[in-house]
DNA sequence: GCCAACGTTGGC
DNA sequence: GCCAACGTTGGC
């Protein structure tokens, strides 16, 4: 079992969004390493926050759960779809997604001003300067940790 | 809206 | 295989 933290422009897709439509789709991943992340090692009943970035107050909301394991974005195959890629062939799809079933929201959000704030956190992925990765996991002390600050 | 940091593309 | 140019992410 294994912990991740995957970020959502909440303008698109927010934790709201979820909570109403219980399970989706995880559209949309057109990078390498989020997308090996996704393909290789995410399993069924894995735990995940919810993040929210791009926003006034970016930083974790909520939890999910991988419900369906990787299979074919198909959005990559769709010329009206943003997310279009003429490089991702249906035979030899190039980009994957998984099905995420909503948990709860955070009683707050924790934001991501707040992570820095603590020291136990400084290795944390998501705080690394620079970092863009939309898709990354998190360790279960740091998933334990987080909490805990809830 | 700005811009730093990063990933990708493509010419050579 | 290098690297400049370009596009994107995402915090501020």
């Amino acid at each position: 079992m294994q912990y991740w933290l995957m970020k959502s422009e909440p303008d698109v897709y927010s934790i709201d969004d979820l909570r109403k439509d219980k399970t989706d789709h995880w559209e949309g991943i057109r990078n390498y390493q989020a997308r090996n992340f996704i393909r290789d090692e995410m399993a069924r009943g894995d735990l995940a926050f919810f993040y929210h970035s791009s926003c006034d107050e970016p930083g974790i909301t909520g939890i999910m759960k991988i419900h369906k394991t990787a299979y074919p974005d198909f959005t990559a195959f769709d010329p009206e779809q943003k997310y279009y890629d003429p490089k991702s062939d249906p035979d030899n799809p190039r980009w994957f997604m998984v099905d995420v079933r909503y948990v709860r929201k955070l009683k707050r959000n924790i934001s991501l001003k707040e992570l820095k704030l603590h020291e136990p956190l400084n290795d944390m992925r998501l705080l690394q300067r620079g970092n863009r990765l939309s898709i990354m996991p998190v360790t279960e002390t740091e998933w334990n940790y987080i909490l805990e600050l809830e």
